[in-house]
DNA sequence: TGTACATCAGTGAACGCGCGTTCACTGATGTAC
DNA sequence: TGTACATCAGTGAACGCGCGTTCACTGATGTAC
């Protein structure tokens, strides 16, 4: 068991890392991590983080990874502590839940949401914020539908899918063969308005006009969840 | 006039500058703004540049406001092409108007309400948004107002302020001293609806999923606008 | 249990770069008499 | 209209900095026999 010790210090040395470097993206703003300052911090030589991440960018790459899967499991393990015989309560768990990691981890809802950094590029091929997107999208997707299920107007069954790129539609039904194009939509409104309360909150537009923004997002959501199930969408 | 030949120059040189100053934020994102480079566009020396802006960030104040004024002006100019009898109208067309100009200027749009820079602190005093931001918000909160005003449930007469800072308050009082806080509130979250839509989109993460994303948000501002003067906000 | 070898984390010095900013100046444009 | 002076846009060279990244290496940790 001693070959795993090696691993085991690389895996806390690449994890100290990455906690230092989000520390100073909180500190000093995303852009201004570097990896030398990330290595002066941990008492290394700058040479030292490339056996960990041989480019910046790879850095960054793992970081918005890291933060798109906390982001998904936050908010999978909040829904699923609502029962799941109570759609809305569940929905209403996820978007609270939405709201507490992005204040949580401002930084990181930045990475996975916003601009990234200054000259980032994703890697080709898959990009770090896809897999936890497919999951966070798809999990919404599937709240929405069971919170509109016992609703009146649940979607015309004929709605069309033409509003949607055909990838993204092919990916949905392949996961959630039934969902209806107008809860889909819904779904991503939904999405919109609490994304809109919770990037105004953490960018300090509320700050100077609300004294008790989690009750304005509680409002939203209730608000939200009420409207739920008009078939509204289109021309 | 001849004096004022020079102030000309001088005035065109200094839109100049922040010209190519945005062009560069558009390219490398903002961060990649540098006085150097906008000077080795200009053709000039580097250190011309500080005989306009004295600092790397006097630029960036002078870029956010000019933005800000910019975008309220917009918002402004579209409110008032529509009938001051349509309120309904009015409201939409300022929110249209708000994306097109977040797509129209997507850096301006992230320099006013995202982390402007990297590093970037406010100059003490009156922020750069400030100005823009009351002139926006109080027009939301009119138009938001008007839009209430024939619905049912206008708004219980005895609703508190509680929610919001005495600051704003303050604000909203002395220059629309019948708003109630409920239409505060709702104009509040009219704003983060579009705010979401908007910056979902100039982000790119609406563009894998929905291809018509001007349908998108124009479904969401008629949903909107239809749940306008439900008292609905609170406990 | 002991020795020879492979692995691999980390060192230390150096590279070339672009940056913001400062210094001392030049030469053209405008102003006052 | 012409001259003496003030203004001021812009030059050119230099400063010190922190950065990402590369090179050739050392010494400790683990592995195989």
């Amino acid at each position: 068991m001693s070959a795993s010790r090696r691993e085991r210090l690389r895996a806390e040395a690449t994890e100290q890392i990455m906690e230092i470097a989000l520390r100073q993206m909180a500190v000093d703003g995303p852009g201004a991590l570097s990896l030398r300052g990330i290595a002066r911090e941990m008492g290394m030589t700058s040479r030292a983080i490339y056996s960990y991440f041989p480019t910046r960018y790879d850095l960054v790459t793992a970081l918005i990874r890291t933060f798109g899967r906390g982001l998904a499991d936050a908010l999978e393990l909040a829904r699923d502590e609502a029962p799941a015989s109570d759609p809305e309560r569940r929905l209403l768990a996820w978007g609270e839940a939405l709201r507490a990691w992005a204040l949580a981890y401002p930084q990181g809802f930045q990475l996975v949401y916003g601009d990234p950094l200054p000259g980032y590029q994703p890697p080709p091929g898959e990009g770090p914020v896809d897999e936890a997107a497919l999951r966070i999208c798809g999990g919404l997707n599937r709240l929405v539908a069971a919170a509109c299920a016992g609703r009146r107007a649940p979607a015309t069954p004929d709605d069309d899918w033409s509003g949607f790129l055909p990838a993204y539609r092919a990916r949905v039904r392949a996961e959630a063969p039934d969902l209806t194009p107008t809860v889909a939509a819904s779904a991503l409104r939904v999405w919109a308005r609490l994304h809109g309360l919770v990037t105004l909150e953490i960018h300090g537009h509320l700050r100077p006009v609300y004294a008790d923004p989690a009750a304005l997002y509680r409002a939203e959501m209730l608000d939200l969840v009420r409207g739920l199930g008009r078939a509204d969408l289109g021309a």
